[in-house]
DNA sequence: GACCAGGCACATC
DNA sequence: GATGTGCATGGT
């Protein structure tokens, strides 16, 4: 069977919860979904101080505020210009087909709301399942480069394996757990930052015991 | 001074 | 359909 609650479990044990994801609102976790694309949290955190001194940490504001404005507001977070463009299409699509009421969006169908998100230039599928996940708390497991290196060097899932094979191989094997799933996939960015990075570092982590002919 | 970070869209073959 | 490339700051 798949030891994927073993996996957690030892992951738990040696990082504790990580009480994803930080954010007042749930918008401004939108905001950061979008602007932690491949890029450090660290850096985000900036951007979003930045927003929120300008009172830009809302819907109707960047909708109405210029891209390049925007792009100045968030600049340390990288890819600026790329974006601001993408804080502004999902701003258009949240005030103008959902009166930029985030509440309201928990009521919508999961499946139909991600593929609303999904239609949204800037939008690709960690991203949406992040805003899904931990902005409107629906049980969507988020997948990203860390679940991919952790899954295929220990034989879970071959090279080949797309987005969609990963989500579903933890949504099968775990139930759908919104708490879980968000614990899980923060502690998967944790013991990836620390181990296993381009270059494996196995030595002291806490998953070598699950590591094949180990 | 490389290398990397909580991706994605788009061009080209 | 697969593979390559641009986007950019800040920390290690």
């Amino acid at each position: 069977m798949e030891p994927l609650k073993d996996y957690y479990r030892a992951l738990l044990d040696r990082f504790g919860p990580q009480g994803w994801w930080p954010g007042e609102t749930r918008f401004e976790v939108m905001v950061g979904a979008i602007l932690t694309q491949n890029t450090a949290w660290k850096n985000v955190e900036k951007a979003i101080g930045t927003l929120r001194t300008y009172g830009l940490l809302d819907p109707h504001k960047i909708h109405e505020t210029d891209q390049d404005t925007l792009a100045l507001a968030i600049k340390p977070a990288g890819y600026f210009n790329v974006k601001a463009k993408r804080l502004k299409a999902f701003a258009d699509w949240l005030v103008t087909k959902h009166h930029a009421d985030a509440e309201k969006l928990t009521q919508i169908p999961l499946d139909r709301l991600r593929e609303e998100l999904l239609e949204i230039k800037g939008i690709g599928p960690e991203t949406a399942d992040s805003i899904l996940l931990y902005a409107l708390d629906f049980p969507t497991f988020v997948v990203d480069a860390y679940t991919y290196r952790v899954l295929t060097r220990h034989n879970l899932i071959g090279e080949e394996a797309t987005y969609e094979d990963m989500k579903d191989l933890f949504e099968r094997n775990l139930g759908r757990d919104r708490e879980l799933f968000g614990e899980f996939h923060a502690l998967i960015v944790a013991v990836g930052k620390k181990f296993c990075r381009a270059t494996a570092r196995c030595e002291e982590c806490p998953l070598r015991r699950f590591l094949p002919g180990k």
